[in-house]
DNA sequence: AACCTTATCAACCGCAATTCG
DNA sequence: GCGAATTGCGGTTGATAAGGT
């Protein structure tokens, strides 16, 4: 049996988004909202599946986005959801008004986990990189940087170069581990995610869920007005976009 | 200046979950 | 209740910017 791909790709366009494009799937959103991912680029008149329109939308083009570099406390908080919650992005990134799943995803995957693994914690278990080698006893998880003896090293630039060597003997790598576990008793998630909860956005996000929550009671004057600034503060990035690429 | 390596992040892919007829 | 259609999620890839040699 097994199933249809989810759109016909022949003749469709993928890879990046241009200006033109945006402003066709932004123009549709605005004026009919969000029925079906599907339908979407056929009636806003785009070459490209429902699916590239949803993640364009979700991961870019969506009003209430957050844009720009995570601070330290969103770091450490991403840090505590995803000790209790693992890899579930979208989760975790519903606790974080304006930032998106695939955001945090790169952001673990480029910045925390190095981040880790140079206090001597598995990005994964968030536990120390020694212990959980020496209760394991399964080398093929070592990290491939790890000599397991508390030394991380770090790619040599050149063949000829000695890898750098940080020297994260076990009592710093204890002092770094007892700090780090301080930070997460004294941090009350709990209280905080309910908090983020009355607050997140579902990633599902349209503009109608924006009118009645954000402009509910507003008259469409207002409406339009908004809007309006919203589509130009749209272009404004959008261009800067083009002039950097 | 040219080349190479690394980092970043937008976008894609495949599968699971959910919705719909 | 069932199967097909659709949506959403997480892993991965690829383009390109940035930095180093």
């Amino acid at each position: 049996m097994g199933r249809q791909p989810c759109c016909d790709k022949v003749g469709l366009k993928r890879g990046p988004w241009t200006i033109e494009e945006d402003h066709k799937l932004m123009n549709f959103i605005i004026n009919n909202g969000i029925h079906c991912w599907r339908t979407v680029p056929k009636l806003a008149g785009l070459l490209r599946c429902g699916k590239s329109c949803r993640l364009r939308w979700i991961n870019y083009l969506r009003p209430d986005l957050k844009r720009g570099a995570f601070t330290e406390s969103e770091e450490d908080q991403i840090i505590q959801l995803h000790l209790r919650l693992g890899n579930r992005w979208s989760k975790i990134a519903s606790h974080f008004p304006g930032r998106t799943d695939n955001e945090i995803k790169n952001h673990w995957n480029t910045k925390i986990k190095k981040k880790l693994k140079l206090l001597g914690l598995d990005p994964v278990t968030h536990k120390p990189i020694e212990k959980t080698e020496k209760t394991s006893g399964n080398s093929s998880n070592k990290p491939d940087d790890d000599d397991g003896q508390g030394t991380i090293k770090v790619s040599p630039r050149k063949d000829d170069e000695k890898p750098e060597e940080i020297q994260l003997n076990l009592e710093e790598t204890n002092d770094l581990f007892s700090n780090y576990h301080m930070l997460c008793e004294s941090f009350d998630l709990d209280s905080w995610l309910n908090q983020g909860a009355n607050t997140c956005c579902s990633s599902s996000y349209s503009m109608e869920e924006s009118n009645k929550s954000s402009m509910g009671e507003t008259n469409s004057t207002i409406q339009q007005d908004s809007l309006k600034q919203w589509v130009d503060s749209v272009d404004s990035f959008l261009s800067w976009d083009s002039f950097i690429h």
